[in-house]
DNA sequence: ATCTACGGATTGTTCAACAATCCTTCGATT
DNA sequence: AATCGAAGGATTGTTGAACAATCCGTAGAT
């Protein structure tokens, strides 16, 4: 049903806009799936149903599958297909783990001016999302302070070993954070984060940092528990 | 005789060994000629000749290319084909920077006796390695040594980013790491960073580890900046 | 010398087929 | 009745061939 046609050719003259390949195209509408919920952790994902759907080849799918397989957000068993990832707790703990090396190295290093800029504006950007009450994008807003975060060391792939996580996470929320004020109750967290950094007390933020992941991470262990 | 096949599979109870698929296997060879240097960095990779010499498909080649793709050690241009990764001083860079948040991470974070017990055990294969003269030996044991150093946060992520970080590293080292008192140069290094995590020095450790990799680095870098 | 058109080669994608494997169902045996 | 093993169907793994799209080098034209 979501059949992408292209109506965007190349004229011989005309500029070369990179254009993803189809496989691409599979795995970006899978991610967002993926991470909109259609997809629920453990659904079942079969070649040619999705092939029909998308309208492409199998194989094409199949290419599509090898890259989500590589970004861990589905898991081949031989012989049986893949699934939707889905996390335990040894997972959250794992994943948490990146999160602390990452992020807290990051941070320490400190950053640019437009990069620290960059932390502050989305720490506003959860603020207003809050006011407004609206979840979702308290939600983005978080994942955006924390890719902000990142983003001071400068490494590409930092950034997209981040960006692979929070995506795994992404996979996990949905069934934990329906409560409301899951995101709301670290914004003091972030602002204070935030301003150490502004402040050049490195240090410090990445101490703040520190506390942060692990009392998020029991906070998701124990929703986790729960179900 | 088909009776004999069917009788040589069907063995009840029998443990089933995961044998890899075939594109895996392909993968597999491929990263084995990477790090050995039968593939040179900024190599063509054509399909159809893989295919032939590996006796596989087309499809199969370029299934284990995604994978290969997805742990940057060769490069997909489209239309163009894939090439054995070449590294620039900002690999270089970005690489170190992903080093240096995981293992530090990990040192500061400490370990089972056993996971330390594996870093000793490290530092002494580098010893013995160093006093038979034996580089290769060397090169191994240093990357055992840090491999174990990430192991000490008993993260399954995290070691697996640390194990292609290396391999992209090994990607590099053949041209650079020619001179035989490279490794040995560290030696030192590590025995001291093994010596304060053996005392639970933690902070110390990493201390030494950051600054250790801080000055392989540069010599990484500056090797690079000569040819 | 620059530009353009052409041709060969390689990649991107599809399709169809087949073997291998898994899961389920259904009998058959104890 | 419960267990075991043998078909049957479905899905994956892999192959081979085909075709379109794209790139690259080269030859001709301006």
């Amino acid at each position: 049903m979501a059949t992408f046609d292209s109506a965007a050719r190349t004229i011989p003259g005309r500029l070369r806009v990179a254009v993803p390949s189809v496989a691409e195209r599979v795995a970006q509408e899978l991610r967002r799936q993926l991470a909109e919920g259609t997809l629920i952790p453990g659904a079942r994902l079969t070649e040619s149903t999705i092939a029909e759907d998308l309208g492409v080849s199998r194989n094409t799918v199949r290419e599509a599958f090898a890259e989500l397989a590589s970004e861990r957000l589905v898991v081949r068993h031989p012989n049986r297909g893949v699934f939707v990832a889905s996390l335990g707790a040894e997972d959250i703990h794992d994943l948490y783990a990146v999160r602390r090396a990452i992020e807290v190295s990051a941070i320490r290093g400190g950053g640019s001016p437009d990069d620290v800029a960059a932390v502050r504006a989305a720490v506003e950007e959860g603020k207003r999302a809050a006011a407004a009450g609206d979840d979702e994008a308290g939600g983005t807003a978080n994942q955006h302070f924390h890719g902000a975060i990142v983003a001071l060391a400068g490494s590409h792939r930092l950034n997209t070993i981040m960006a692979q996580v929070l995506a795994e996470m992404r996979l996990f929320f949905h069934k934990a954070a329906a409560d409301a004020l899951f995101y709301q109750r670290y914004l003091p967290d972030n602002e204070k984060i935030c301003e150490a950094l502004e402040a050049g007390q490195l240090d410090r933020a990445g101490d703040l940092l520190l506390a942060y992941l692990d009392r998020s991470e029991d906070n998701l262990a124990e929703v986790h528990g729960r179900d």
